[in-house]
DNA sequence: TCTGAAAGTTTTCATCC
DNA sequence: GGATGAAAACTTTCAGA
């Protein structure tokens, strides 16, 4: 699975396919300069190569019931091979570990957690972090308002 | 817009919306135990209330060339309603902008750029944060490893 | 090798029960 | 909620640049 060269059209139609992957491969066509066809080999291309992962239905958290979201900062007790996998491993092993940062800083990991509300969080943030081994450290932060959220990625940009 | 009652098979369709919105109605019915018919009305109901927000593609950042991303945390100078206000909007502003949350605890704003490396970097947080009013301090974490990167949100469990 | 077009297949949509 | 037919979209194939 070779690294794939894009140009130009790629780059305007892998950010069209960020912002909404619902039109029909004629509309990518026409916004993009390209048949239908030709759309469709492209997108096939990206996905053949990994570069695309999936395509999800993004929920607004806004509008979904009973959402509590928490940025958790999390930092290790010793920087072994053993203690990351093991933490790796547990946090990827719950669905309601959102998002998982390993990140150089003030501290090892950046963890989202997406819960249902104040008990489901205190449940799943002790099985993933309290009571878990290896962790020093975290800390909490809770969310009052998910301003942006995205997952949208850039292309580097053509010269 | 009023809010929506979900039953046990509207859990069961967002989970799997959330995981790959690409399926067919006929397999989603076949997964979730209902006909085709009734899984698009389901799915018409979800976006008329804005549940369903949008469908995306979503890049892999391992696979994706040049792709550096920061977790940035950033306190305001002051919690007056117009340097929220200022700060929003410019951040929304910029496309580089991922994620952006409103946290209680230690800083006030959790925001995630992405960008094609690390000039880039610079140019957008010296833009969003370093030049910016309003922001007496912020930290910055680049990311060594996005372990993962989903925005799947839990629907109530039925009980 | 990539593009565009056409034929054949599948899916979706709207209306009915 | 389920089923049907019409419309639309997607997939495949083929010929040209």
């Amino acid at each position: 699975m070779p690294r794939i060269a894009l140009d130009d059209i790629d780059h305007a139609l892998l950010a069209l396919l960020q912002q909404d992957s619902a039109r029909t491969l004629a509309a990518l066509g026409e916004l993009a300069g390209l048949s239908p066809s030709a759309v469709q080999r492209r997108i096939g291309r990206y996905r053949d190569a990994g570069l695309i992962d999936r395509t999800v239905a993004v929920l607004d958290p806004r509008k979904a019931v009973d959402v509590l979201l928490a940025v958790c900062t999390v930092t290790l007790d010793r920087e072994s091979v053993e203690a990351h996998e093991e933490f790796r491993a547990r946090v990827l092993a719950n669905p309601h570990v959102q998002q998982v940062y390993n990140v150089s800083g003030d501290c090892d990991y950046v963890v989202i957690l997406a819960t249902t509300g104040m008990a489901h969080h205190r449940e799943v943030a002790d099985e993933v972090l309290k009571s878990a081994p290896n962790i020093r450290r975290y800390t909490t932060m809770f969310v009052l308002d998910p301003v942006r959220t995205t997952l949208t990625l850039p292309t580097v940009e053509p010269r």
